[in-house]
DNA sequence: ACAAGATATTTACACCGGAAATATATCGCG
DNA sequence: CGCGATATATTTCCGGTGTAAATATCTTGT
């Protein structure tokens, strides 16, 4: 059924977390479960439970590498200024979402992921972070404030709609991000 | 098993949504299932096929039962004037999250719930309708314009990120989509 | 009255998550 | 080195879930 020569696999918890995140790209979210990501990894479907107690918790590690590979994708560290940043977050969000439609979709799925595991709150602070140093006067580390909440609802009520299909209407296919935000960054 | 006295239930395409949003408000969208719903409408777990298809079938059309929901509770039609319609309509759409947020988080499960059903395409319109009324700058029927995607974004991104708890941060938690939204309508 | 169709049940099956007992490997420490 | 403790993985079993196929019951049209 293996085709190990050890009995241990060696660094099984990554091995399960890649295999979920393979089977969101190849196959959807409707087909990723505990079984499938243990098969992938090639160990038996209650090895996981050693390293996440139970499928929750293999989501939610899932989801919280979703954040990680977002927070890479909407940070521009190096760009030029305030708003080349906050242009490239922008868009790099809606991207992201519509380059990963099922790890999106797993990410804010709250019967899958469990928001309260500590797992999760790193990567969900980085990713908060990038968001907040693009605002015009961004709040103080572990703060979060009107301008930064409005950005943020705003990027992910557009690509969470957009990815559902609400906005397929004839004419509004070609709008994006960029449409909506000219607004977003004004002064209070 | 059954407690009904003909074979035939009568009515059972709208006791199999009734169930699934008792389930909803009851137990959470992890417990909602076909089997659950038929054994709640008192019948076997393979009748719902009759009426819905699949469970995909049958979970959109609880789905676009959330959605007529929705939009009763963002129509404030007797409103004073387009300002009152507005708010009435912003802070309906994010109480209606809080107030059911296991049929808010069906009705965006991408996984659970399919949107080119034409099962939810007329609830859709009409709540999209309403969201559409609020505009400054109403588009023409069946189009949808900028400012209305805009406002769509913002209320539909706060509510999500406010019930999934990423905004759970000191000082946050009395942050109102009121306190979002002064820009929302301002002219282009 | 009766055939045709709609509606519901029974049975069977594959997939899923989890619990319990067991097996194997690694680590800590004499 | 040796050996118990711990970590890691397997096997087996169970109840829950969605679906297909065959069957049963009711309703409808003529």
């Amino acid at each position: 059924m293996t085709n190990r020569t050890t009995y241990h696999h060696g660094n099984l918890k990554q091995a399960l977390i890649d295999a979920g995140l393979e089977i969101l790209e190849t196959e959807g979210l409707g087909r990723l479960s505990l079984r499938a990501c243990a098969e992938r990894a090639g160990v038996s479907h209650t090895a996981p439970k050693n390293h996440f107690g139970n499928v929750t918790g293999l989501l939610t590690a899932i989801a919280a590498q979703g954040f990680r590979r977002m927070t890479d994708r909407i940070n521009a560290g190096d760009a030029a200024d305030r708003a080349a940043r906050q242009h490239a977050a922008l868009t790099g969000y809606v991207a992201f979402a519509r380059e990963n439609p099922a790890l999106f979709a797993l990410m804010f799925s709250p019967d899958k992921v469990d928001f309260h595991d500590p797992a999760i709150s790193e990567p969900l602070s980085h990713c908060a972070n990038v968001l907040r140093s693009i605002a015009k006067t961004p709040s103080a580390p572990g703060q979060f404030g009107v301008e930064e909440m409005r950005i943020w609802s705003l990027v992910h009520g557009f690509a969470t709609l957009s990815l559902q299909g609400v906005f397929d209407k004839p004419g509004m296919r070609d709008i994006g991000i960029e449409d909506l935000m000219p607004e977003i960054g004004r002064t209070e």
